[in-house]
DNA sequence: AGCGATTAGATCGTGTGCGATCTAATTAGG
DNA sequence: CCTAATTAGATCGCACACGATCTAATCGCT
């Protein structure tokens, strides 16, 4: 495959000798049998855990025109009149450099709405729209459906959730 | 802000009106405080922990030149001659359409090695160069740094990499 | 009132993720 | 052998994330 020559990939040094090199320090990165390289990484079955959740969401979202993230904010309006972007921010743990152009996207769609506060020009309202409030009510249901369809206990799952929002603020603190 | 006009932002309905819809389905789309509209969404958890570590790595990597991903690659490939891209997506649940172009960066920045397999031209194997031996070494103990940074046990955070690493499973299950 | 500092969003560039599609290399079946 | 199907990567377009920077609106201080 790949196109005309196949990727030329220039021979700058051998495999076995980057390898040798690290071995070369006298201590493995990391214990684990050679199909784990993860072990002892929290960060990494957080990763692996948000990946897989994203696709099943992905799947089930799509029918209805939605990604995750957009999801996430149609659920955060719902309980709203409206929300500011900075409000949505804090809510959703995202910053105006990502949220605008989400926004933007969303009120071309027609599931949200943007006005500019009368109060303050600075500030941006974001509301449902009808497509928004809609399309939330087809997708209620979706959260508890995904975790009734694991083999995993659902007092396990709540655990987990308690313990995932305790480990969000620890490494929001730690952060500083 | 905004440049000129301050962002129209064409007044398509009004906020209170679309949360009216969704009160009048009878039903609140989540009981929780209207601060916190993801009660019970363990997904949500997943995703803000995922977002935390992210930043956090970035900030601790950053000075070594690497992105999350690219420390996710370089561990991966410190334990073994080389892998194929398969092999690497195998190990990371990522596809080619994410490792290629990834892939193609780290070599640019001479942390890795790509080399096409004598017996079978299809296959990539990709190995660690001497500069990606040489970080993988010096951030080696990033992920227990974080870990032991946190104010929560040690034996808590064990067991919710197995809460991870099983839930991870049972979604990739699911996904089909 | 006037002006520097602060604040709320917006913009830009880079790096993931991923669905869809493409190509070249290998394999399978006649 | 020769072609169809399969396989391994690569490419493309779009949607997040985020550091850095910008602008307009408001606030604070004199």
């Amino acid at each position: 495959m790949e196109n005309q020559t196949p990727d030329p990939i220039e021979p700058t040094l051998s495999g076995p000798q980057a390898a040798a090199l690290l071995a070369a320090r006298g201590q493995a990165v990391a214990p684990g049998v050679p199909g784990q390289p993860f072990a002892n990484m929290l960060c990494f079955s957080v990763y692996a855990a948000q990946l897989a959740f994203n696709r099943l969401y992905k799947q089930l979202l799509a029918p209805h025109g939605l990604t995750y993230l957009q999801y996430l904010v149609l659920v955060a309006l719902a309980q709203a009149q409206d929300r500011t972007v900075g409000e949505l921010g804090e809510v959703l743990f995202l910053e105006s450099n990502t949220l605008t152009p989400l926004l933007k996207r969303m009120e071309a769609a027609g599931l949200v709405v943007r006005r500019r506060d009368t109060q303050d020009e600075r500030v941006v309202r974001v509301a449902l729209a009808p497509a928004g409030a809609k399309v939330v009510g087809e997708v209620e249901c979706v959260p508890l459906d995904v975790l009734s369809a694991l083999d995993m206990p659902m007092g396990d799952l709540q655990q987990m959730k308690v313990a995932m929002d305790r480990l969000g603020a620890e490494l929001r603190k730690t952060g500083g």
